[in-house]
RNA sequence: GCUCAAGUGGCGGAAUUGGUAGACGCGCUGGAUUCAAAAUCCAGUUCUUUCGGGAGUGUGGGUUCGAUUCCCACCUUGAGUACCA
């Protein structure tokens, strides 16, 4: 029988669906494994080759975890709600929803053809009703809560209003809005209803507020700080404006720390955990307040410096601080409002990129130096942002680069207060050995007993204290969208009103345009639908809107990141529709052991999944707060290119000639050389010309007047063999290539060679891979083990479809070990020794590479031992059974027909493990290598149980040995036993 | 600029605590089979060589009997980040 992968791999895909084999019970006497992949966007574009490069390790893992007797999780699904699928909806009309179930549809498809061990009995879809349920629930519980720093935990709004019922504002210590009005339990109590909830939005985890946002009108919506990249929107790369907008935002600020000090405890990549670290952007320091001279008003700055609070020579607000138009000098004010306005003007991304001009403008007021009482200059500039700390600095150009090439510009006084530092021609930002002088009850201090003293004394003076600062913003959560959850939110008085959780979901409505309204509403502006209800409890017509019983809805909806914040816990249970999942199945699961995405998902998805998980956790919600484990980056699959290279001809200008330029080429037709003709553009241009002139394609009296440049172009890879050798035919025919129908190809040896260059895979580039092509020529197993086998699962690797042969033939080999010609034939013979030392290195490498993640690596080694047994012709049941299972992670469907073949009823991933067993490993000779100078010059087979004395006698004696030494007596001969001989001299 | 990761044949890559560099595969070369091709099988394939050998893991240095592996400096590439006070 010949291995049949079409056949084989169709029949197992049918068994494991009918048998639902991967499917997880949440009871079992065994130990549980959870291993997820972070699930797909489904996109139009469907699958190409490394979409599921992370999909095939998790698999292998958890396929070995079933063999190693684990009860596992292994669930996929979609995150389907998102801006692809709205775009499309607004050029076509088509409903999102529609357009992503034929997405998802096709997905679903391909995924099957890989073989993938997944439990879709658990499938979720962020964009279902009966999933984001849970999502709007989860806001709910956000908008009921409040941090409590005493405690450090999020706690139910009840226990505030209670402390406020009780002592009013003034003792309470919460993450909160700044500048919170004071009260008394008494004044709390005389409050109207909307005073109180005003007051109690400003301490919510989800709350409204005014907020400066990214504003993208090109995609008509708010950006997360993380969708926007170098200025421009993640998305399409749209420009970005600053604006305010009234939006729900996520209290993650309270979270800050938590999520730092979480870190220590997980096992994910250093490079995203460092990420994380710089996103948080923790630094200490200290508060300060600045009096402003003949002003009520005080400046507060942070800094990270206060040890050089002597060495303040001005002061820098960003040009929008409140402050500025207060203080400003009537014979500053001019100045300073065209200063304002010029960087008004200027985009945030023109900001970024000119950061070496520095600019600037004098307030004309001055500040009173808390310690020193002298009056300090006030100045604006833009080098300070208004979106960090309190958009002011305390400028210390003796320290500061930045404030030194401030004072520099603009002839500001630079004061050093550091002892025996030049700083003529830079400013001094070393803390370690530094002593500070000129600094009154600091001088001679060095830096890190001036920073505890400084703060100190700032707090018994009572103009500063010890602070700790985060880059962390808290996060905007409403877009401007029609694909995404609605928000349980109703609007009275104009105060945000949860619908009650038992009357979720809140079905998103149905519009006729997608696109945002006339007046710029969000699209849910064009529902006509989409009032609350609250005595029938529903959501009804907007013309019942009365203000009374019947209220607005909320027009934006959530962000991408709302559904995939808890989705591996709806996993754990995710047809449960009276909970988020049940507490029995969130004890079992707890969180996931393995979780397998790509690193772009870094500062979004990981760090506000792992913020919902802490806030879950605060709550009693979930057992754990952390979600994932351990962690795992795969790295992109790149495109090889493929390059063809292009004549392009022009007339040479200001030729007197009779014919017009077009005559002269005009019977020149495309023409394509071959990529080994040329090394330079010179040649490349002789080697045409050649061609034409020999063609008479080209009249040799105006062969000078004709230039020739070379063009790249990319050739589809589908039409290149492993060669490099272009199909010129079907490049001819490509629908894409009409214009070259007629072209002329120059050839090296008979054949077209393409240029070949690694480059990201996309369809502009020719590159795309298509893994249902491979499934359908090589087969699914093939196609696991190639992706495997491309290198370690972790490093940004080039495809080659090429190179799939290698697993190719190493399959039907493989299969070949279990047939006598057409015939399945086994035998129950003993093993011999040499089979069985085949068998067990392989277990032993095999298992301690997949503990390890290096699939590749257990790849050679399955092409190792096949080729071993092959030349051993080995055909013993107790080799080939063990081998079945080795292999079943990798190539699951070949193994479960093997399997099957050996007599087995049951699935092969119900199959044990193999046992390794070293004494099949043990050795009674060694070849040892024999060095010189560290130099191996030659081996030589030894026993093991050989003392050093003999080796070095045996050793000593060789007659390569006295010939490499040539008559010298050799200084030292170091012999380890077991390993190698090394001869010094 | 800063942070991190990585530099090994024509290519993807291997080398467990410092101990035979280049496993395994692609490609290439030669051969067998074939009318021919595909497929399959066999042999070879780091460079260099006066065929004894010699050199060799980005570059230069160091530690060591011995370095792809450890240390220092530099170069290159990739990724992330960017006025963070």
């Amino acid at each position: 029988m010949q291995y049949n992968h079409l056949e084989i791999e169709k029949k197992w895909q049918k068994f494991w669906a009918e048998n639902q084999t991967f499917k997880a019970s949440n009871q079992s006497d065994k130990p549980k494994y959870y291993v997820l992949d972070m699930f797909p966007y489904p996109s139009g574009a469907g699958l190409h080759v490394g979409h599921p490069l992370g999909y095939i390790a998790s698999d292998i893992y958890a396929r070995y975890k079933r063999h190693k007797g684990f009860n596992v999780l292994h669930p996929q699904g979609y995150d389907s709600f998102g801006l692809p699928a709205e775009q499309y909806a607004i050029q076509t009309g088509q409903h999102p929803a529609k357009t992503t179930e034929v997405n998802i549809a096709t997905y679903r498809k391909q995924l099957d053809k890989i073989g993938f061990s997944f439990d879709w009995s658990k499938e979720v879809r962020t964009s279902s009703p009966e999933y984001y349920k849970w999502t709007q629930w989860i806001f709910i519980q956000l908008f009921n809560s409040w941090y409590n720093i005493n405690t450090d935990k999020a706690e139910d709004i009840s226990t505030l209003i209670s402390i406020f019922e009780n002592e009013g504002n003034t003792t309470v210590k919460a993450v909160c809005d700044e500048e919170i009005i004071a009260f008394s339990a008494e004044e709390w109590k005389a409050f109207s209803s909307t005073q109180k909830e005003e007051i109690l939005l400003q301490y919510r985890l989800t709350f409204l507020s005014d907020t400066e946002v990214n504003w993208c009108p090109a995609l008509g919506t708010v950006l997360a700080n993380d969708e926007i990249v170098n200025g421009v929107s993640e998305r399409g790369g749209h420009p970005v404006v600053r604006k305010k907008m009234t939006q729900w935002s996520m209290r993650i600020s309270a979270y800050a720390q938590r999520l730092l000090d979480g870190l220590q405890k997980i096992d994910w990549p250093q490079p995203l955990k460092d990420s994380q670290t710089n996103w948080i952007g923790r630094s200490q320091g200290a508060m300060v307040s600045f009096n402003v001279d003949g002003h009520d008003a005080k400046i507060d700055v942070f800094t990270t410096r206060p040890d050089t609070i002597f060495g303040v020579s001005f002061m820098t607000l960003a040009p929008e601080h409140e402050l500025v138009s207060q203080i400003v000098t009537d014979d500053q004010r001019k100045i300073v409002e065209e200063y304002q306005q010029a960087t008004a003007k200027r985009s945030e991304r023109d900001r970024m990129a000119d950061v070496k001009t520095i600019s600037g403008a004098f307030t004309g007021a001055y500040a009173i130096h808390p310690f020193s009482g002298e009056k300090i200059q006030i100045w604006i500039g833009d080098y300070v942002l208004a979106s960090y700390g309190t958009g002011a600095v305390m400028a210390v150009p003796c320290g500061d680069q930045r404030d030194y090439d401030f004072a520099k510009h603009f002839g500001i006084e630079i004061p050093n207060i550091f002892e025996g530092v030049d700083i003529s021609e830079a400013a001094h930002a070393d803390k370690e050995g530094t002593v500070i002088a000129n600094s009154d009850f600091l001088t001679g201090l060095k830096y890190k007993k001036a920073l505890k003293l400084s703060i100190y004394e700032m707090e018994k003076r009572g103009f500063g204290y010890g602070k700790i600062n985060y880059r962390l913003r808290d996060a905007v959560f409403s877009r401007q969208r029609y694909w995404g959850e609605p928000f349980p939110v109703y609007y009275k008085e104009g105060m945000p009103q949860m619908i009650d959780a038992e009357y979720l979901p809140i079905v998103l409505p149905e519009v006729e345009k997608y696109l945002p309204t006339e007046d710029g509403k969000p699209p849910l502006g064009n529902a006509e639908v989409w009032a609350w209800d609250t005595v029938n409890n529903k959501v009804v017509s907007n013309d019942l809107i009365d203000n009374k019983t019947v209220f607005p809805l909320e027009l934006n909806t959530m962000p991408g990141w709302a559904g995939s914040s808890w989705y591996f816990n709806r996993y754990m249970d995710a047809k449960n529709s009276e909970e988020f999942a049940s507490k029995e199945a969130l004890n079992y699961w707890k969180e996931i052991d393995l979780y397998i995405g790509g690193s772009e998902h870094a500062t979004g998805h990981l760090l506000y999944a792992r913020f919902w998980q802490k806030f879950l956790f605060d709550k009693n919600i979930v057992p754990v707060d952390e979600f994932a484990k351990k962690l795992i980056n795969q790295g992109m699959i790149l495109g090889t290119s493929a390059f063809v290279y292009k004549a392009t001809f022009f007339v040479k200008n200001g030729c007197a000639i009779d014919k017009s330029n077009d005559d002269v080429i005009e019977n020149i037709p495309t023409i394509f050389v071959s990529k080994n003709l040329f090394n330079s553009d010179d040649e490349f241009e002789t080697v045409v010309k050649n061609y034409l002139l020999d063609k008479k394609l080209l009249n040799p009296n105006f062969a000078d007047l004709v230039m020739i440049t070379k063009s790249e172009i990319h050739a589809d890879v589908s039409l290149v063999n492993a060669s490099d050798e272009l199909d010129i035919e079907g490049f001819k025919n490509h629908a894409l290539n009409a214009d070259y129908k007629n072209a002329e190809f120059i050839l090296e040896e008979g054949v077209y060679k393409v240029g070949r260059e690694v480059e990201k895979m996309s369809k502009s580039k020719y590159n795309v891979v298509n893994p249902d092509a491979i499934c359908e020529e090589y087969g699914a197993d093939s196609l696991r083990l190639f992706e495997m086998f491309l290198g370690p699962l972790e490093q940004a690797k080039p495809w080659k479809t090429s190179g799939i042969s290698g697993v190719s033939s190493f399959l039907k080999k493989l299969w070949k070990l279990y047939f006598n010609g057409d015939k399945f034939e086994v035998s129950d013979a003993e093993p011999t020794k040499d089979e069985l030392k085949a068998l067990h290195k392989t277990i032993k490498k095999v298992e301690a590479d997949i503990e390890n993640f290096s699939f590749n690596t257990s790849v050679s080694t399955f092409m190792i031992a096949v080729n071993e047994l092959t030349s051993l012709k080995c055909n013993k049941r107790a080799i080939l059974e063990p081998l079945a299972i080795l292999v079943s992670p990798y190539a699951p469907h070949i193994a479960e027909e093997l399997w099957s073949l050996l007599g087995n009823t049951a699935s092969i991933s119900t199959a044990s493990f193999p046992i390794f067993e070293p004494k099949h490993l043990v050795e009674s000779a060694k070849n040892y290598p024999i060095s010189f100078n560290g130099k191996m010059r030659f081996t030589l087979e030894l026993p093991l149980d050989l003392s050093k004395e003999e080796i070095e006698k045996t050793v000593m004696a060789h007659e390569k040995t006295i010939a490499q030494l040539d008559g010298r007596t050799p200084k030292k001969v170091i012999i380890v036993p077991g390993k190698i001989v090394n001869i010094v001299g």
